[in-house]
DNA sequence: TAAAGTAGTTTATAATATAAACCAAAATAT
DNA sequence: ATATTTTGGTTTATATTATAAACTACTTTA
């Protein structure tokens, strides 16, 4: 068995727990994404911009009841990565 | 679903594949794990010392033919620590 | 005996993750 | 009305990690 590549963008706890998040519900709000993933604020920016960077998230901001609102939307991109980085994880964890 | 934490001494992909491969094989020479692993000594050499120093690795030290040689043997909290890894790991993957 | 190879370790540096500090505006309490 | 707290973040500083480069110590080969 070969150890393949884990794709460093994805392989953050945080950032994989934001895809995984985005996988399941497409579109969520940033403080909807810290609740879930307990992360702090700050750490949670700085990761968005990343995957935003990366290409595998779109990031919308808006004003919403006067507050901003910062919305994440997983792209294609963002989908294949997430699969190929599950596959791949998969020669570290199987039998 | 939730996040789990996941071990940060097991999410490193070298640390990862070390385990990985002595979960297979019970124990290993350093240079087979490197072959396995594409590692460079040098990183090699310091994740398995991290992994050591976590208990999850047994190290022996000898000379074989003149050489030294360094065998790694994964221990049960190493085993029970990349158990439970790959559970957690679930809850990112899953459905 | 000089050069190249084996089997690593140590150290320096670059990249990452994270929390702390900060910012701007809105809501609330005094 | 104005001080305080809250919301929804961003920026910056720091600690941790990963990695490669340099080094050690010895052996083999030319």
């Amino acid at each position: 068995m070969e150890f393949k590549e884990l794709d460093p963008i994805l392989h953050s706890q945080l950032r994989l727990a934001v895809i995984s998040l985005l996988i399941s519900v497409k579109e969520a709000e940033f403080t909807f994404i810290r609740e879930k993933t307990n992360a702090t604020a700050g750490n949670l920016s700085v990761q968005i911009n990343k995957l935003k960077e990366a290409g595998y998230i779109e990031v919308m901001k808006q004003f919403k009841d006067n507050y901003p609102q910062t919305t994440c939307k997983i792209t294609s991109a963002g989908i294949n990565a997430f699969e190929q980085y599950v596959k791949n994880l998969q020669s570290y964890l199987g039998k």
